[in-house]
DNA sequence: GTTAGCAATCTAATGTGGCGACTGCTAGCA
DNA sequence: TGCTAGCAGTCGCCACATTAGATTGCTAAC
């Protein structure tokens, strides 16, 4: 069944309205601010229809309408406003990416940061998975006596590392040789196959058994959802000021959800890969439990390089124009920002130019650390 | 003035029974339960004796009497009882620990999992700062064309490391010497020194400059609370179960906390160096806008390598002797572990002996990942 | 120093009435 | 056929009063 382009009107001003001031919304209401050609009698026999197509519930008998989540499906989809951001939030975003940015983790943070502050919302921000990655290179360096550090390089430019004890008297030659032995054997892939690969060693290079195993084993570890600390919540608290969850049940339901934000990633990672995800789920029906939210996310790219995504949560009544306008103006931003030192997300470190005879030019230089006995 | 033992036992019934149901006690509450050998009207007295002493208070005229945070002091500090961890707790506790565990992330995330899980509140733990560590070892390894990784080893066992960005061209060589200069300079420094000392390069070392700005850049950052990513927090919905949060405005502030978790850290480290810490406080007594809250952390250590602190935070009233058993059983377990490899910090990577000829025993291995471009 | 008894105090729960906000319906109009 | 004005009906919400119950402080006696 078609709708009418005044039913749509209708929709859209319920949506809208309910969204700036989270009460059900009258004929009369509507009447004043949306359509004052018509009246309200009229907007009440259009609204009855909706509330019957299953667009509009009714909290009570003599309550105005509330949208249901079909609404705001076809708010989102069709009818919702483009908005563009006001002064201050560009001043805030601006606030911001314009420092020195240059670590993935900086910007991932900064993202979450941003977001949050301007939607009012818990923002949510992760990075992208990595199994696809091609194996290009991996180096075995001892480091002391008992230690010694496995890198691993990438096509993504992605360098997987892990310390790894060792027997002692071991000398550099052997880590070297073992390192070249190994790249020969996965370069090219991507880490998924090497890991699945089963790959066997030839008797004549049995002596690097221990050592393939090792780098196999660290693979293996990274083609899964390990990277569970790459997802940043940002302003879980407020949750608290949306008026629906001023109820201690449901903003516990929400807050746990929040608490394993672990188990968020596959509901982010379910979204399509389009630019721009909105999903709008009711009770349960994403996952047992999970609570009547809404999730928008986008993803980012550096230099067309896709590194993430980044999204708000939170109650199905959202300003979707708003949230969408930030998340669009922030993708802009990111995608324009100067390329990070992508090894960055693990090292924390920053680009940085190290040349011979380098100019007064600042060097920044992060890092992370990495005890070992 | 001193306290007689019958007003000690009053200030424990109240506290313990407050502890419990959450509820202002009556001196009948205290006669029927703690103290059935003397009248509720002698209790009375004494009720109104330790009002005026400061360790009682009453919500209002015709209410029970509720523990002021002077009253859980004397409590935790000397009414306690000690308590045994029940059967399920210690199943609790096994569970978490009795499956591999070979990284410090991992100890960091089991057991603030593990405290949430049986104390019913939220908890926090984190990694202890390595400022004092001293540096034994500077390795600069080429990685990629444009890429070289920094590593620095301390006597913690710490290694810090950084990818750089370099120019085309230079040889293995160069960085493995410009690697020895560095170690040359900085070994023996704790990072603290390291970073205040100032050392000037020798016109004869000139050609190192730009290796050596980026390494002190890198002790930089770390010798500062940079290490945000190294708390982690479990439970925050929890908080919503303790009735003193019940109103959303307390839930609020008390979530607003802990979302700025790093703001807990100078909280944590403030802390004696005591193995239990209890810290009780009011409104705005340890930081602007912090909410009335208690915080009881431990020191835990693996083979008596202190490695960082955890604990809950949560309302002043909590369960004082189950939390302080926990930590302190948890404690135990830890440092009967396993040792970790401590490179697992950062590099997520397992203590694994690679010999040349080891056995079949397994190899475990897990390392963080690394973008470059 | 302790206790029984009792009036006083205050909260929390329950009930009541009225107000106001909407709707749905009906009847009339273009 | 579609729109509108008018109005009765429904329901939530608020303020207020009332009641029941819990607990204390005080007094007088032991």
């Amino acid at each position: 069944m078609g709708i009418s382009s005044r039913k749509e009107k209708i929709i859209e001003a319920v949506v809208d309205s309910y969204i700036n001031r989270c009460e059900p919304v009258s004929s009369a209401d509507i009447q004043k601010t949306y359509l004052p050609a018509v009246s309200s009698a009229t907007i009440r026999n259009e609204l009855a229809t909706l509330e019957d197509m299953g667009y509009l519930a009714q909290p009570h008998t003599s309550s105005g309408r509330v949208p249901t989540a079909e609404a705001y499906r076809l708010y989102v989809e069709k009818l919702m406003p483009r908005r563009k951001l006001s002064r201050s939030e560009l001043k805030i975003i601006k606030r911001y990416f314009n420092r020195k940015i240059t670590e993935l983790d900086d910007i991932l943070k900064s993202t979450a940061k941003v977001i949050s502050e301007i939607t009012n919302l818990t923002s949510v921000a992760y990075v992208q998975n990595v199994e696809k990655a091609r194996i290009e290179n991996i180096k075995i360096v001892k480091i002391t006596d008992s230690t010694a550090l496995i890198i691993i390089v990438t096509d993504h430019g992605v360098i997987k590392d892990a310390a790894a004890n060792i027997a002692q008297n071991i000398s550099e030659e052997y880590f070297t040789r073992a390192g070249e032995f190994v790249t020969e054997v996965f370069k090219g892939c991507s880490i998924a196959q090497a890991v699945h690969s089963k790959k066997i060693i030839r008797d004549t290079r049995k002596e690097y058994e221990q050592i393939f195993k090792t780098v196999l084993k660290i693979l293996k570890n990274h083609s899964h959802e390990e990277m569970v600390s790459d997802i940043v919540l940002e302003g879980s608290a407020k949750i608290l000021e949306q008026p629906e969850y001023a109820n201690l049940q449901k903003a516990k339901a929400m807050l746990e959800l929040l608490d394993a934000k672990e188990d968020l990633i596959p509901v982010l990672q379910n979204s399509d890969d389009m630019s721009l995800n909105i999903l709008i789920s009711k009770d349960n029906e994403i996952k047992e439990g999970m609570p009547e939210c809404a999730i928008v996310t986008a993803n980012y790219a550096v230099n067309g390089i896709n590194i993430g995504k980044a999204g708000v949560i939170g109650p199905i009544r959202m300003d979707y124009p708003k949230v969408v306008s930030v998340l669009d103006y922030i993708g802009k931003t990111i995608n324009l920002l100067p390329e990070p030192d992508r090894n960055a997300k693990m090292y924390n470190a920053e680009s940085q130019s190290v040349e011979e005879n380098a100019g007064e030019g600042e060097i920044h230089a992060d890092e992370t650390e990495n005890e070992t006995q």
